[in-house]
DNA sequence: AGGTACAGTGCAAACGTTTTCACTGACAAA
DNA sequence: TTTGTCAGTGAAAACGTTTGCACTGTACCT
């Protein structure tokens, strides 16, 4: 019933010798006796000796522990990027302590109290959809503590970012669907104060241009869920100079469009091709099963977790800032030819 | 650049006062003049003082911090169960320390080692499926920290668990297709060696014996997905003593079985319903959308969080064991009449 | 004046480690 | 014998806190 970790007093009383000379012979040190540091592994091994990790980044002052705080767990993306953090961790042997912010500013911040107060020795977050200052942020630089932003980069703070190709993302999905014949393709985002946005807007209208198709105003539409794409892409379906191709900014979006498309009777792929962005669990789901472009999280989150270990491993030196792009890849499904 | 985290050392030193009259000031102690204390708080907060909370841990001998282990974390079910964990946590005043134990009986070992030598106060973990042994789980009873298993639970070690309602579950929708008017239902489950599958085996059987309808061994079926299901549901849909519908033990093979169903041009759901088991993604990105029995994560998360801070707060009591049963809802949607 | 009460404060131990320094004894070299 | 070397070990400080105890001084009561 007593709270019984054992620990290396306990040790050293139980063999008569000092806890010094238990420390070295569990660390394995090379100036103790053979006979001594046998019998103090020994005897630790038998009673489930477990050292105080507390104690030990006390002492050491450095915890091995990772700090991490996503908006929601619940979403293939950030869940996809916390298991790339686990794959790196893990064999990195970093521990990591994870906060959820739920978009909030005020849990944002509260969090990255406590990692402070935890001492961990770097911090890995998507910012909330509410922040709009950084104190707090600026707070763990401040302490000398690194950080990676990824996806949701905060741009006042010079740090070290991981991203996705968006922009090389949105193109190469574009160019495809111009290459499979499409020429009269429209183009469904969300508002382009979001950077995504405007990166994957960007990455569409270069793939036309280069192919020399010019730009209809008309098919471009700010609607970015599956709600509001079905009544827009069934008005765009039903007009005399009708797209036969989509592009849109989420696979949601993409579903949305899909609906509309197989409703209003229209050959899929031969007649109108669809493409959507994230390749999260829905398109493999849908029927026909959704062309999209696949942002690996797992990619994101290892690569940020490995960019975050280089700055703890090497914290003295300079303090140079290294951002990393994530390669989108198309995957080719059912919605297109 | 100095790893600058600020201590009741310095504060005390700059204010000429003992780390005493600090650290009471700080905890707002009665016994201490109203001048000193607000003189520190003051202090405190202008040099962004954030107490150490290793070495408070260590002092008093609890952390604050709770270990979550779970298989997996792309996963529908045990993301959810993360969110529901840290709605609590947060709440609670509990940090959370991760792991992930890809189902390797190795990996959760060592994890069940961090976390006891992080001195977490709690833990909450569904086993891996190569986990037969539990000698590792054994030593966190004996260490004197309180567990709770949550839907993959360990029999052979009593502890509080948290468990869905399977057999309730398959019961309630069994029944709702056998009063939507079917009465050949076909059951697709996975091995029953595993729990779940065998409770939702036994809430199907027990719906058709209240309803008195007899068992026809060959509408159950040992296939629990996508790839399988659809030959399977494909021979039984061409036979002439076809089913009319379809229960199945998730949904991935519930949209096998909604994949063959329509590639043979039935009716769906007037000659045939389809029924799964979970609440995924898929549930709902799936033409038509798949009714189907939720089963809540997040409530089971938690309630498992719950059920252990209770466990910890009342940690001299009487060790009573809890279990606690989520129960599941049955969601129609376009696949039942 | 003598005593009590108490407010205000500091000292030091403790939590479990690591690590520097110093000590002891044995043995070899001079 | 004296000196030096070295292997083996222990004492103690330190990491940042909290807290029981002891001390000071002032104010109040007889």
């Amino acid at each position: 019933m007593s709270n019984s970790q054992i620990t290396i007093k306990d040790i050293a009383k139980a063999l008569n010798v000092s806890v010094s000379t238990v420390s070295r012979a569990l660390n394995d040190s090379p100036d103790l006796s053979g006979a001594t540091k046998l019998q103090v592994q020994e005897y630790a091994r038998q009673h489930h000796y477990k050292p105080n990790l507390l104690a030990l980044s006390m002492k050491k002052r450095e915890s091995k522990t990772i700090g991490v705080i996503v908006p929601q767990i619940i979403h293939h993306f950030f869940s996809s990027v916390l298991e790339g953090m686990m794959d790196v961790a893990e064999r990195e042997g970093f521990n990591v302590l994870l906060f959820r912010s739920r978009d909030s500013f005020e849990k944002e911040q509260h969090s990255v109290q406590q990692l402070i107060s935890s001492q961990v020795c770097g911090v890995l977050t998507s910012i909330a959809k509410e922040t709009t200052h950084y104190e707090h942020f600026q707070e763990l630089v401040d302490h000398n503590i690194p950080v990676v932003f990824f996806d949701r980069i905060c741009v006042d703070i010079p740090s070290n970012r991981v991203v996705i190709d968006d922009y090389a993302g949105a193109l190469a999905a574009t160019e495809y669907l111009i290459k499979t014949g499409c020429h009269r393709i429209a183009f469904f985002c969300s508002p382009l104060n979001l950077e995504i946005s405007k990166n994957r807007r960007g990455g569409y209208l270069d793939a036309l241009s280069k192919h020399g198709i010019s730009v209809d105003k008309d098919l471009i539409k700010i609607c970015d869920n599956y709600d509001e794409a079905i009544p827009v892409a069934t008005e765009m379906l039903q007009s005399e100079n009708r797209p036969d191709a989509f592009f849109a900014v989420n696979d949601e979006t993409a579903l949305g469009i899909l609906h509309a498309t197989k409703h209003l009777h229209f050959k899929i792929p031969e007649e109108i091709s669809i493409c959507g962005f994230t390749d999260g669990f829905a398109a493999i789901a849908s029927d026909p099963q959704l062309t999209t472009v696949g942002q690996s999280g797992q990619d994101v989150g290892r690569s940020a977790m490995e960019l975050l270990v280089e700055k703890i491993r090497h914290k003295g030196d300079q303090p140079l800032i290294k951002n990393k792009i994530i390669k989108t890849k198309l995957i080719v499904r059912e919605t297109t030819r």
